[in-house]
This record gives structure tokens, C-alpha cells and sequence, in this order.
DNA sequence: CCACTTTGGCAACAGTGTTGCCAAAGTGCA
DNA sequence: TGCACTTTGGCAACACTGTTGCCAAAGTGG
């Protein structure tokens, strides 16, 4: 059952890594850009070798020279900047009721969007071609008005098989609702729609596609969107829609589990000999907070995601919650008020430094635009 | 607040990379060896670059060969085997009332062992003479018995000032009750025993005893002995003692957290409004679960322990659950059962695969064990 | 105006894993 | 018994990485 033990690493794999940790610096540092020097501060290699890394890069067009920075008692150093529209990506999300794909370039940024009113509970093949026509039209719409065909010829992804004229287009991250397993792109039992159990989801929109695909669970989808900086921090995004779930960012790194099955936060057991859950169990903070939101008292479901969320945060020394979902952004408030009160009471009582509490970015599309970063994350070393 | 943005990696990195592999394989084949092919196979690397890395790490006395293997159809493959005795790694565990210190090889087995009386509530100076003077015992124990001194004198770690004569001695790996900083090696406020907030353990340590030290939790010390191959695997040490804390490994990997404070298992609320506990929340799983053991209900504790369990199974898909602590150590028997059971009842509802639950190995050893390991760990590319 | 600092490229270098080639040492079939 | 075949593992040449040494360009500050 061991298998292979961790890649070994050769020199392309050294390349690669370098080439990400440059480019990951430089998406985060945004229009302003960075100097050579500071990228080789930062990363630790030497002058010379970011000046070769980047000469790589502005070769592939991923970068250009953004201007001349003040001088500090020398020759000014030239900033350099991440040319965004050298590649895409597309997020396709898949909802209950409804289906959202979006197209990004390499800062994350979205440049065409579209959404239709989709049915997860059809048969599998008619979803799945719902889902392809999204995107085909999506893509349409991106040729059309010529936001796409700009990027260089060279970066290996041909063209979608006629449907982008031009290069540049990564792939397609789909984020589903969970349980699903990310390796292997393949739909488990989804509550309440048995014919996606075993699906093999990936696949057939890589074929249907022709583009590579990638698959995970809606709320590490809007996780990835956490992840900025290389630093080794931890954030949980709460989810609070029909169910409730996290997605969980712990050193820097998306966290999906053995089975790519973690985050099932709404099962924990908060009130022992409560009432009943679906799941089997009693007293899952799932129940008791989806109980309180449908008798209308935001203020306790606030409370009791504060109790689970002041539970993870112990756990798991998480430096930052964020709150989303169709039920926290209807009426964000009281959910992050209630949610930051009892986090920062239990920091205080342990002399724990404080953690941020906020609503998504972007609330609607925190989740499509994850679903892009799940194809981008490679080229930054991010996952 | 950003800094250094992850390591940018060169040749000597991949070297030692590709280095700590192969001993990593090595080391979890034990006796029997690794055929170098078999090598290539599982690091994904060439057959000739393992046979550099191998000759490298023979000239360091790292590694030995270990005879024939029957032959598949050709010339009959040699096996590799870890030379255990290469080098050694000090563990030295500071409990409330009790210090005890191991001498392991490169194979995790221990060779020496030292225990004495301690106060830990004494004052740090105090604490910390008895300290050095139990591992300095327990190397002259380890130098008059010929255990330390057969390595060779290459490795870089040179002999601890006269202590031990002959080299091969890596260094200390400390474990401590918690909080504290394992990156600073900086002890926090230990409840009942204010005077060693704030107090560098990790380098007054290092500066007695000549020697590199490291400085971590008991519980994660513990943890990094059920790190084993190089799987992606997920396994949480549940510790039962005084308090009740937890270890994690995610991903095959400790998890610390940002401040290195993850792990508070026990100071999860599982009942809401339930009795107060020490830190000021109400319904603690400590609380409750140290209440049952102080009325002397086994089974109850054991019930409380496995709703704490299951919930961390659910949230991060663990695989393996191992119990340890005084507690459990004095009767293991109802523990394992009861949160066997629960977690148990709780995969089959939720069709999941079964979760093993067991006693540690080696039980009263686990922590001084896994410290020692601390030191070893950057070898195999652990941690 | 000149000494000094910082930036950033060119050329030579050390050292990695890879490729091509080949000898050694088995198995298995005619 | 003989011979074709497979597997193992080392030697030499190679492609490519980041590093070092050197130097020109372009600023600051006395």
C-alpha cells in the first residue's frame, strides 16, 4: 500500500520550482511589480540565478518590465510585473440549481463570466452537457470580444480544439458540492443525488473538453482563493449554504485529507445527546445552526458557528476565518460580529494573538473564481 | 509581515532532498534492505542516479550492503540496508515530576535510557542543571558500555565537547509540556508553572550541552513516531494525562500551525452550556472527560473520548488513531474499545473506510522516543 | 567632479541527474 | 551443454541547474 514514497527531484523539477516561486511573488506583489533584488531577498537564491529565472520567464511572456523603481544610493532597479492575460483559466461551478462558469487570467482576475440555471438532479449526461455548453459559450463570448487569442503561441496548451483561436488557456477547475475524491476527478454520494455516485466527473469534461480538468469540493475551491502568500499560514473558510462545511488552508496549503475527504466541519458533535442529525449522529453543529436559521434567529446560528468555529481555531491554530455561503451573505452581520465575538473572547482568556474574521472576498463568486485558481495553482506551487 | 516567501531551491537542496529519500526507504525497509532498483522504482528517480546517491552515501557510512536477493530473471539485485549505528540522536522528555533521557540510533531504537526525579515547578535553573546532568549521565552510561563512539568521524557534528568520545551524535530533541514555540524554542505559560514563560529552553540547552537542540510538544514529539513512509497519510496522537491534548500528522507531516500551538484537542466544547472548565469556556472535551476519570467511569471517559475523536476523523479524514498518556496507559483496554466503537459506528454510516485505533507502541517511551526523532527527522526529510 | 553603491549581464565553473554504452551474472529454453 | 535473453549496476559523456568572478551602467552624496 506504499506505493511511491514523495517525488524524487531532478533538475526540471528544480526549474519548475524556482520558476513558480518567482512567479508566485510577483502575482502577489501585483501591478507595482518587484525588483530582482528583492525576489532574490526573498527567495534566497542569488542575484544572478533570479536574473536567469526571469529572463526564462519574460522569454515565455509570462513577464515584462513595468518601470524603474527610486533609486535607494544606486543604479535604480526596473520592477518587474506578471503579464496577466499571457494565460487563462476557466472555473466551472456546479450548484443545486444552478451552474457558473467564469474565465480568469494568471492574477486570478475574472474577464468573462456567464451563468445559467442548471438542474444536479438530471441525469448525469444531461448535466454534464449542460455544464460543456456553459463553458463552449463562455468561450464564445471570450473570442468574441477578443479577450482571449492574445497570449503567445508558445506554452504548450494547444488551442481547445477550435473553440479559443489563439493559445494560452490552462484548463477548467470544477468545484461540486462534496463528497468527492480529487485525485482520481470521481463524484461519491451526494446527498440527495444518488446517480453522480461514482461518476467519473474529470474525465468526461476532459474528453467532452479537450482541455485538462480539474475537480474538488466547492469549499476548497473558495479555500484556495485564501491561499496569497507563501508564508505558512492557516485560514478556514466556513461555508454556510444548504449544508455547512470548511475548506481548510493549514501551512500555506490547501488541505484535502487522505480520502481528498476532510473539512466535513459541520458533523462535529457539539452538544452531546442533542438533536438528532441526518448524518446518524446527535447534536452536529450542522443541525443545531441550520435549525436556528430556519426558526429566523441569526443570532444563535451565529453563536453556534462561533462555538465550532472557536473549536477549529484551537485546533488547528488557524490564523484567519472567513464566512460565505448563500446564508452568511445574504445578511453577513450578524454572523461575523457573533463569529469574531467568541473567537476573540477565547483568544483573550488564552492571551492568543487575535484572528481576523470576514466575509469571502467576492461572496458569489468566491467559490467559481477558487475553482479557476485550481488550475493556476500549479504554475505558483500553490495547492 | 511577509518575509522570505518559502525557499527558493538549489543544487546542494536537491542533493540532500533526493538524499533523505532514499535513507527514508531504507530506514522504513529495516533489515531486509532495499534493492536499488526498487529504489528508483519508488523515488521515480533513474537507476543511475540512485546508484550515485547510494555510493555518496556508503562513502558517509550511511549505508551498507546487506547480500543478494534472489534473482528475478538476470543478475541477482544487492540490497541496501541503513547502518543504524552511523549516528546517534539524544531524546530527553521534561514531565511534571519525572525527566528521562534516551540514546537512539539512526533506526529510531533505543541503545540507552536514564530516568530521574524532577520538579518541574522548581526554578528554571535548577530544572534545567538536573536536566543537562540526566543527559550527560546517560552519555557516559552510552561511552562506558561502547555504544557511541563506532560511527565514523565524517558527519559534521562534532563530539559534544568532550562528553562523548567519537562523533556521530546529531543532537537533542526535547519534549515538553505545551504551549511553547517549537520555531523559537521559547516554553509559554505551562499551567501552574508561571516561571518558565517566556523562558529559551531550546538555547540555554544548546549552549550547556554543545549540542543542537530541539524544542517541541509532547504530544507532536509523540506524533512524529507514528510519521513512517513517505504516504500522504493522516494520523492523530491522542494524549490523556494530566490533560488532554493531541499531535497531529497531516499529510504526512506534523502539523504545528502558524505559532506552533495547533493540537488543543482538549479544549474543544462538545456540550453546549455543559460545566465549566478551566479555560473559561463550558463543556471542554478535558473537563468532561478528566470528570469521568476522577469518578472512576472508564467507559464514560472512553464514550467522551471517541465523540472527540470522531469529530476529528470527520473534520481531517484521519486514518490512524493512537491513544497514549498516563490515563489511558493504566488501562488501555476500555479506551481503545469505546473510541474503536464510536468512530467505528460513525464510518459505517457514512460509508467511509475503517479507522484503526490502537494503544501507542512502546506506550511510556512514545514521547522521549519521539523525541529523539525530532532530531532525526530532517535526515529522512520528516517533520 | 569624483568616490561609492547598487543593479544587472556575460563568461567560466562546480555539481546535479540523465543518457548511451557495456560488462557481469543470473534465468530459461533448445 | 550451449546460447539467447533479462536484469543489474558502473563508467563516461552530456545537458542543464544555480554559483562565482568580473565588469559596465547608472544612480547618490560629499
Amino acid at each position: 500500500m506504499s506505493g511511491a514514497a514523495g517525488p524524487g527531484a531532478n533538475l526540471t523539477a528544480l526549474r519548475s520550482h524556482n520558476a513558480a516561486l518567482v512567479l508566485r511573488l510577483l502575482r502577489d506583489a501585483g501591478e507595482g511589480g518587484v525588483s530582482r533584488p528583492e525576489l532574490a531577498g526573498r527567495t534566497g537564491l542569488t542575484p544572478q540565478a533570479v536574473s536567469k529565472i526571469t529572463a526564462r520567464l519574460r522569454a515565455e511572456g509570462l513577464l515584462a518590465e513595468a518601470g524603474q523603481r527610486a533609486s535607494t544610493g544606486g543604479k535604480p532597479p526596473t520592477a518587474l510585473r506578471l503579464v496577466p492575460d499571457a494565460r487563462h483559466a476557466i472555473g466551472l461551478q456546479l450548484d443545486r440549481d444552478e451552474v457558473t462558469a467564469v474565465l480568469v487570467d494568471l492574477a486570478g482576475t475574472s474577464v468573462a463570466a456567464r451563468s445559467a440555471p442548471f438542474d444536479f438532479g438530471a441525469p448525469a449526461e444531461n448535466a454534464l452537457a449542460a455544464a460543456t455548453a456553459e463553458v463552449r459559450a463562455l468561450l464564445a463570448d471570450a473570442a468574441a470580444s477578443g479577450v482571449v487569442g492574445g497570449g503567445t503561441a508558445a506554452g504548450g496548451v494547444a488551442a481547445a480544439g477550435g473553440v479559443v483561436a489563439g493559445g494560452g488557456l490552462l484548463g477548467v477547475g470544477v468545484a461540486a458540492p462534496g463528497p468527492l475524491d480529487h485525485g482520481s476527478g470521481v463524484l461519491h454520494r451526494v446527498t440527495g443525488f444518488p446517480q453522480w455516485d461514482g461518476f467519473p466527473l474529470r474525465d468526461a469534461l476532459a474528453e467532452r473538453l479537450a482541455l485538462p480538468v480539474v475537480l474538488d469540493k466547492d469549499t476548497n475551491a473558495a479555500a484556495l482563493g485564501l491561499v496569497t502568500a507563501g508564508t505558512a499560514e492557516s485560514a478556514a473558510y466556513l461555508h454556510l449554504g444548504t449544508g455547512l462545511g470548511a475548506g481548510l488552508v493549514l501551512g500555506g496549503a490547501v488541505y484535502r485529507g487522505a480520502r481528498t475527504d476532510a473539512g466535513e466541519f459541520g458533523h462535529q458533535v457539539i452538544q452531546l445527546d442533542g438533536p438528532p442529525c441526518d448524518c446518524g449522529n446527535n447534536g452536529c453543529l450542522e443541525a443545531l445552526c441550520l435549525a436556528a436559521v430556519a426558526r429566523g434567529d441569526r443570532k444563535d446560528a451565529a453563536r453556534l458557528l462561533g462555538v465550532g468555529a472557536t473549536n477549529l481555531v484551537r485546533l488547528l491554530d488557524i490564523d484567519r476565518v472567513l464566512l460565505g455561503g448563500r446564508m452568511v451573505l445574504a445578511d453577513p452581520g450578524p454572523y461575523v460580529r457573533g463569529v469574531a465575538a467568541m473567537i476573540a473572547e477565547d483568544s483573550d482568556r488564552a492571551s492568543r494573538p487575535p484572528v481576523s474574521v470576514d466575509v469571502v472576498e467576492r461572496g458569489e463568486r468566491a467559490v467559481v473564481e477558487g475553482a479557476a485558481r485550481l488550475v493556476l495553482a500549479p504554475l505558483f506551487a500553490l495547492g
